[in-house]
RNA sequence: GCCCUUGUAGCUCAAUUGGACAGAGCACCGGACUUCUAAUCCGAUGGUUGUGGGUUCAAGUCCCACCAAGGGCGCCA
């Protein structure tokens, strides 16, 4: 909002500074970092420098600035839509007019609904691949934040103007499939999940695993059901089919609890053979050496590139017996998205950190052979999850909590503090609450956090609905609500307000003003954590309205004002929380 | 050995990308529910931003060194 009027203003600053001989420089705005100051900033510190370094002069740099912030401010005087203009410690600081700024946030709001802050299309295809669950296994809060990462970065991507695809990646061939197919023959044949069926599928993962651990002779007969794997023999090939459906039909499951859609799914399966081709056509290209059969093929990066210094070191690309890696199978699924998808703009892979290097390996070899798409592949590194105690989430180590686990349990949390607090709900309401209370209260810590930062899952915290967390914000929404339905009736036309603002009106008017270019801000540093802070802001700028500013018992043309900023309040943290795919409940 | 990340209040984290007085939440202490839902609000306590240099008008933010923690380094995924 107010570009226009920034745009202009700039221009004119520009024009001032020129005709007083005054480098050119751009004038950057930002908004008056304090709360309930309502406009725009710029300041001159850079300006006084260059000048002090371009003339000699010696006067210090921050008495110059100001001694230039207050000549443009006399010569601005007061501009139209502000009301105040002042100069400050070198800073230039414009103060929007209070009305005319909380009818004009207002009204954008309430007139945009849903597609508040919502960017113009930027004609941009990207595509997010995130959730890379292996099938077969367990799902844990370690694979938690891979998949709610992703989803918020797919919601603001596309809200920032991006066309997104939401493409998973699952695991579903490897050595962890074929010990689980080993054991479920050998000691489970025939027997199907009932409920629970990713429990159920990672029991026997952590079976199979003990017995071979157990008795290590028994990795022989691995091998071998590996072979017959590798052979396409069709009983053990209609047997992975089938089983990993089963794994597939609980990651669903678990999908829909969280609201986590896909628009399309690789399988790692899919690109052994595609992925060997690709390092033929390396070997041809003399861009990977063969050692087969005494070693592997292998790309020497460094050497390739010239390199004095290690960088990206060596990509193992293929098994000296010929199998393929995870490697192999990296380098044709990127060229099989960008054949699926040939005006993507860029290609993210929302994976852990540990495989930075890895990425990096893969990207670079892709360019060196010559894919013209290969720099628009993007490693978005994020932190594990870990234990209190510097944990690390391990099956082997009996330290996973699962997350059907966390589900059931922060929802039956959830649902306990609902009938307490509001025992004439239905039932089904206060079912419908809790979901929505339990599955946010998860989410929110997961987005809340710098990327490259661990998150630390305690029960403790992960259940605690107080303070900085996404029952606050849901709570702040359904307080909204509340207000509008004992107002009755429709919502008052667009007035000016006549009355002097209260401080706890002009924080939150501000605040919902700051989302359209935070959304920008997100979109463009890939990073959730903004709007996650920006929604908590925006709802303890609505609480702490909500406690001083009475709405229903005010007088009509206060009341008729407030009213629209309590609507404008709930559509504003209805998007925030939308970005951040955490449902907004009308009760709680 | 080389490379990457992190280090901010007792704990968990922010800080408009180099700007104005480093801010929140937990926890602790003290207050506020016959008044729009107290899953809330108000107040108090709490800081040499790991250490030492440097660059800059300006450094939590950039550079160098050191310390500490975590991660990665040719046939795991």
């Amino acid at each position: 909002m107010f570009e226009r009027e920034q745009t202009e203003l700039a221009a004119r600053i520009k024009d001032f500074l020129a005709s007083q001989g005054l480098p050119d420089l751009p004038v950057a705005w930002v908004w008056i970092p304090f709360a309930g100051s309502w406009g725009i900033s710029t300041s001159f510190f850079q300006l006084a420098a260059l000048e002090a370094r371009q003339s000699g002069l010696k006067v210090p740099v921050h008495q110059r600035a100001q001694q230039i912030a207050e000549q443009v401010a006399d010569h601005l005087g007061i501009p139209a839509g502000f009301e105040k203009v002042e100069a400050v410690k070198g800073y230039l600081n414009l103060y929007f007019s209070t009305a005319d700024y909380a009818r004009q946030v207002i009204s954008t709001v309430l007139a945009q609904g849903s597609d508040f802050a919502r960017g113009e299309p930027k004609g941009q295809k990207i595509m997010v691949e995130f959730s890379q669950p292996n099938t077969h296994k367990a799902f844990h809060v370690g694979h938690l934040r891979s998949a709610i990462l992703g989803d918020g970065l797919c919601r603001i991507l596309s809200h920032a103007g991006y066309e997104v695809i939401r493409a998973n990646y699952p695991g579903d061939i490897g050595l962890h499939v074929i010990k689980w197919l080993w054991n479920y023959m050998k000691y489970h044949a025939g027997e199907r999940p009932d409920r629970d069926i990713t429990r159920w599928m990672g029991d026997l993962y952590a079976e199979a695993s003990r017995r071979l651990e157990e008795n290590p002779e028994l990795e022989q007969e691995v091998r071998a059901l590996y072979a017959r794997w590798d052979r396409k023999d069709p009983q053990v090939v209609n047997l992975w089919k089938e089983t990993r459906q089963w794994s597939l039909d609980g990651f669903n499951e678990m999908y829909a609890l969280l609201d986590i859609p896909f628009d399309r799914y690789y399988f790692n399966s899919m690109f052994e053979e595609a992925g060997k081709e690709i390092v033929a056509d390396l070997i041809r290209k003399g861009i990977a050496i063969d050692e087969r059969p005494d070693g592997a093929v292998y790309v020497k990066i460094d050497d390739v590139l010239g390199l004095k210094q290690e960088k990206y070191r060596v990509l193992v690309v293929l098994r000296s017996d010929g199998t393929a890696l995870y490697a192999t199978e990296d380098l044709a699924l990127a060229r099989q998205k960008f054949s699926d998808y040939p005006d993507l703009s860029r290609a993210l892979y929302v994976v852990d950190v540990r495989q930075s290097l890895h990425f990096q390996q893969v990207f670079k070899t892709l360019e060196i052979a010559g894919y013209p798409w290969a720099d628009k592949l993007e490693h978005v590194a994020y932190e594990l999850v870990n234990l209190p105690g510097n944990v690390v989430v391990s099956s082997r180590e009996g330290t996973v909590v699962l997350l059907e686990d966390l589900i059931r349990e922060a929802v039956s949390r959830a649902l306990k503090v609902v009938q307490e607090k509001n025992p004439d709900l239905s039932e089904e309401a206060k079912q419908a609450v809790a979901r929505a209370v339990g599955i946010g209260a998860i989410k929110y810590p997961m987005l809340a956090r710098e990327n490259g930062k661990i998150v630390t899952f305690d029960w403790e915290t992960a259940l605690d609905f107080d303070g900085q967390a996404a029952p606050y914000i849901q709570y702040a929404y359904v307080r909204a609500g509340s207000i509008l339905r004992k107002a009755g009736g429709s919502l008052p036309p667009e007035t000016t307000p006549q009355y002097a603002l209260t401080q706890p009106e002009i924080v939150l008017v501000d605040m919902i003003a700051r989302i359209p270019k935070e959304v920008q801000r997100a979109a463009a540093d890939l990073k959730p954590l903004q709007i996650a802070t920006l929604g908590f802001e925006l709802a303890r700028a609505f609480n702490d309205f909500y406690t001083q500013c009475p709405v229903i018992s005010a007088e009509p043309q206060v009341r008729d004002q407030r009213l629209r900023l309590v609507a404008a309040s709930r559509q504003a943290i209805a998007v925030l929380l939308a970005l951040m795919g955490i449902t907004a409940p009308e009760a709680m």
